[in-house]
This record gives structure tokens, sequence and C-alpha cells, in this order.
RNA sequence: GCCCCCGUAGCUCAGCUGGAUAGAGCGCCGGCCUUCUAAGCCGGAUGUCGCAGGUUCGAAUCCUGCCGGGGGUACCA
């Protein structure tokens, strides 16, 4: 039980000796939070305003009530109560649970922070990037990694059991254009209409191409130049910190060596009786669960679209044992949600089996202007170009620290410009400064201090109980940002960590400061601060330097 | 037309499962290195939270409508 459940626990204690109503199944929850402001104590719970209906009393009336409650529970945890405004109870702590906290932290090592779903971990598999393996990766590409591999990283940390995969979509219309491509550019000829013009086409048209070769074989080209293109994306990710777990061929779904999955996939469809066939065409009727129109899975051409291979890439992700599913997909494919998830009902699945995490686009801009990012065009900015101007620790985090349904524009004169002044340096400066902090101290002497339980009983100024409460809220930190799959909070948080470690550094002497009882609950706070920042910056995948 | 995302400081964006005087980074103005890392610190200026209603003791946050930007709306992928 964290030292923040404690408290709410209290609360609940006391509303309950008040009169409020409560069980297992439906507990008392007030809020318990930490004011703006510092005059407002330590946390301050709106407990007394929810109970005052109930009760039928002023809600500042039981507001005392409820601290004078608090006050025999808590003992001299609580320093002091105040009521204000309306009825907010402000809670006052004392240094004694800042003491205690801090312990609370240290006592936790490494795990501090992770674990909340190991009571019910679940197996999940991420897909993401899936980018078209006809050219190299976006720096938009780049955003998606990022987000998928630290959303993948957080639900480890939870405690789930996480794969992450890359659908290949080496199949279909967009190869089979690469493939006219590659043999266009080895005759120096431009590329058919709707081709790809990037210049790495005419590279693999050297590459792969015999010239004396009348007849190209254009379907075998295409294969070859995707397995170049796919070994390419594998290398800029891995450089980028994001390796999966399985590369999954969307062609593989139509062999049959496969088990026939599309066929498996309609078989499993029409058994549901959901499909149905107009214009020589075979349609499922998806508006039966909640689409807006019905979809094609065979066209009369008798090919195949490519809802039928997602239906069956889908249902083989479930036949492979994961509870949820993950698709962290473009802003572009917005309208195949609803879909996918008719097609998991018309198949008696479980449609929040499936969790598909829209991603906004990234803006390039260059010179004022946005940049196009066409892959057809090959007039790309290349995620590896990003990597090689602002480096991997300033890209990840320029791209995690947005929202996932927020727009990005990013500037590319400016992020090269101020690369060094990215925000990620901060927060790895005040890591580095901590180790170089603790190393002066000597290594034994901190373990020492931080095997030390309880701390001793030295009195705390302000920065450091606003530090300790920072260190406190990383776990539901992380949990909101696990259930709100939004990485970007643990980016604020990282930087809003470091900014209260730098004022406790510059408030607080650690080495040497006299008594020696405060040398030690000081270094014990500012190791426990460093493994909690690196903590974060692992979920990113963002390095934390010893030295910088 | 319908669907999704966005509209918050000069710029880029947090905050949005409701709380008290709305935040960060960058940029701008002025200070700080004989003391644990100045990639740092301190002080200052900057807002009709797109607009209008509604719900509420309380709305940037929830609901409705409108305006503006982006995306989608194929027997393409």
């Amino acid at each position: 039980m964290t030292p923040l459940d404690q408290l709410r626990a209290a609360i609940a204690d006391a509303a309950i000796a008040l009169g409020q109503q409560a069980t297992a199944e439906e507990p008392f929850v007030a809020t318990l939070e930490r004011p703006k402001r510092p005059e407002f104590g330590d946390y301050s719970t709106n407990a007394a305003m929810l109970l005052a209906p109930k009760l039928k009393k002023p809600p500042r009336e039981i507001a005392v009530a409820l601290g004078e409650q608090l006050e025999q529970r808590l003992g001299e945890s609580l320093k002091s109560f105040e009521v204000a405004g309306p009825g907010f109870l402000n809670i006052f702590l004392a240094d004694h649970w800042h003491r205690d906290t801090l312990a609370y932290v240290l006592d936790q090592g490494e795990g501090f922070g992770g674990g909340s779903a190991s009571g019910a971990p679940e197996r999940i598999l991420v897909e993401f990037v899936s980018a078209n393996p006809t050219g190299p990766l976006t720096a938009a590409g780049g955003r998606h990694a990022a987000y998928g591999d630290a959303l993948a990283r957080m639900l480890s940390f939870a405690g789930h059991d996480v794969q992450r995969e890359y659908y290949i979509n080496d199949h279909g219309s967009q190869i089979a254009k690469l493939g006219a491509s590659i043999v266009a550019r080895s005759r120096g000829e431009d590329v058919p209409e709707g081709g790809y013009e990037g210049a790495y086409v005419s590279e693999l048209a050297l590459q792969l191409v015999d010239a004396t070769d009348p007849e190209p074989d254009s379907d075998a080209l295409a294969e070859q130049g995707v397995a170049i293109i796919v070994d390419g994306i594998r290398e800029t990710l891995h450089g980028f910190r994001v390796d999966f777990d399985t590369w999954f061929s969307e062609r593989s779904l139509h062999q049959d060596e496969n088990g026939g999955a599309i066929s498996a996939a309609y078989k499993a469809l029409e058994a549901g009786g959901a499909t149905f066939a107009s214009d020589d065409a075979t349609w499922l009727r998806t508006t039966a669960y909640g689409d807006d129109k019905d979809r094609v899975l065979r066209r009369s051409n008798g090919e195949d679209t490519y809802f039928a291979s997602d239906i069956a890439y889908h249902l083989d992700k479930r036949a492979r044992g994961f509870q949820r599913l993950i698709d962290v997909w473009g802003a572009d494919h917005h309208g195949y949600v609803a879909r996918m998830k008719a097609a998991f009902t018309a198949l008696g699945d479980d449609p929040d089996a499936l969790e598909i995490v829209i991603m906004q686009f990234v803006n390039i801009i260059e010179h004022g202007e946005r940049a196009s990012m066409s892959k057809r065009r090959g007039d790309f900015i290349t995620l590896s170009d990003l990597i090689s101007e602002i480096g991997v620790d300033a890209a990840r985090f320029l791209m995690l620290q947005r929202s996932h349904d927020s727009t990005v524009d990013l500037d590319l004169d400016l992020a090269r410009e101020q690369s060094s002044e990215n925000p990620v340096y901060y927060v790895q400066y005040a890591h580095a400064r901590i180790v170089s902090v603790l190393t002066k101290a000597d290594v034994a002497r901190v373990g020492e201090a931080t095997a030390l339980l309880p701390l001793p009983a030295v009195a705390l100024e302000p920065a450091e109980r606003a530090l300790i409460h920072k260190l406190l809220s990383f776990s539901s930190e992380v949990d909101d940002a696990v259930t709100r799959r939004a990485p970007h909070r643990i980016a604020a948080y990282a930087l809003e960590l470091a900014q209260e470690f730098t004022a406790f550094y510059r408030d607080c002497q650690i080495v040497g400061v006299q008594p020696v009882e405060t040398e030690s609950f000081r270094l014990g706070l500012a190791e426990a601060s460093r493994r909690v920042i690196a903590c974060a910056l692992g979920l990113l995948a963002v390095d934390a330097p010893d030295v910088m």
C-alpha cells in the first residue's frame, strides 16, 4: 500500500465514521490531489463536498469533523488541517510522513512505480509502424515507432506480457508498383504513373537488375526490393532503439502453407452469416455491427481487399493467444476502425479486445513551410536523416512529448538549431549531476545511507518535501500514462521531476552537510531521484547518462 | 453531407474520467560561476483557454450548436 493509498483509506474511513455508506463494491472515493498553491497544503480532498448532500450539513462543517477524524487516524503523520473555500479539506503532513514516504520509495527499489497490473497481467500484442515496405521509414514513421515502443515498455513495466509486431504489407498493388518502378529505372526510364520516384528505387534497380536481361521479372524484383527495404527499416529502427519481436508478412496470409489464412477467415465469417454476394463481389455486412456501410472483402475481379487480409491477420493474432491487441494506426486510417471492430463482432469475438490508437500526423516544417511527405514522390525526410540531424535521444523525446492525438509540427531548422536545448538534455543533466554528487560522496556511503531504515529523523526543507511528493507521484503518473496509452505524460513527468531535483540541489547542500544524519537523508533522496529519473527515461528509451 | 483529431502565452505544446489566482519549453528583458556539473539558477513581461448557450456549489475540462485548421469518407493500401 503506497503512502497515498493509506491517506485515501484514512479519508474513506473518516467519511464512514461520519455516516457515509460504503461497501466493498461501492467504496467511497474522494479526490486526493496536490493543490496548485503550497498554502493549500500537501494534499487537498473534496470529500466533505461529496458528503454534504447525504449528511445534509454544510460542507465546511463536515470538513472540520473530517479533519478531526483524520487527526485520530494519522497521528504524528498529520501536522495540521484547514478548511478552505466551499469545503475543501487541506491536509498538511508532518516531516515524519515525508521521511516515511522516502523510505517507502527507497524500499521499493528499482521496481518503484511499476507492477500495477501484476495482479491481472494480460498478454498484449502491440502492432505499430507497419509502414509500407516501399521505401525507407519517414520521420512520421519515427513517431509511430517511438510511441509504440514506449507504450510497450510502459505496459511491461506495469506487469503485462507484451510483444511488439510489425505487419509488412508485402502484397498487393503498392508492391506491384514498386516492382514496375524498379524495372523502369533499370532501363533509365521514368517510373510509371503512380510509381515510386525516390532515388532509392534507382539504387535498387542497379543492385538487383541484370542489365542484359531484356524482360526483368517485376514480381521477383518487387520481392527482392521489399526484402532489402525491410532490412533497412529494421536497421533504422534498431538504431532508434526499437526492436520488434515479430515481423509478420501479409503475403504469408495468402499462401497455402500457412493454412490458407484468408480462406479460413472467409469460412469463419460465413459461419457467422455476415457475408453476402452482390455485383460479383463478396461483402461483409459490417452495418449490422455499427459501421456506416457494408464493406467489400473480395472484389469482382477475384482479388481480396486489404480488409480481408487484415481480418485474417487479426484472427491470427488472436489465435496466437493474445488477450488484447493494440494497433497503432495513422490518422488517415481512422475510417477503418469501425469496420475492423465490426469484423471482430461478426467473428463472434469481443471488439473490446481490439484497441486502436489513432496517431495524428507529423508535419515537417522547413524554411517556414510544410514540407511534403510523399513516399511515392520520394521527397520525404527519412527517420535516419532525422536521427543523424538531432540524435536518438532528442528525436525520441521530441516525438514522445506530445499527445498521440495532437498533430505535431516538427520544424527541422528549429530542431537542428535547438537540439542542444531540447528538454531531454535538462532531464539527462539532472541525472548526470546526481551521479556526480553521489560519486563524490562515495558509493559505499550512499549504499549505507539508502539502507538506513527508518531514515534519520531530521527536519526537512521545503524543497525536500516537494521532491518527495514528486517522487511518490511517479506510481500514479505511470498508471495514468498506461491506462490512457499516453507516454507523453511520462516525458512531462520526467521534466517536472528534474526541475524538483534541481530546486533541491540548489537549496540543500548534500555532501558534507552537518549533521551527518542530514547528509544521509539527502543522499537517500538524491539516490531515489536518480533511480526514478533513470526509470522514467528508460520507459521512453532515452539514455540516462552518468556524465555529460 | 457524415465521421475522427485539433483550436490554451509571440512560437511549439501540456493540462481536458470537473475544483481554489491556467502551466512548461523555446523566444524576449535584467541579474548570477572562489562552494556538490552554468547543458544550470534567480527575477521580469506575455492569455477574451476559438465563439455562443447549457449542466454544476464550481467548467480550459462535461453536453449542444456554430466558426476555423487537419484528416477520412473506394470493389486503393
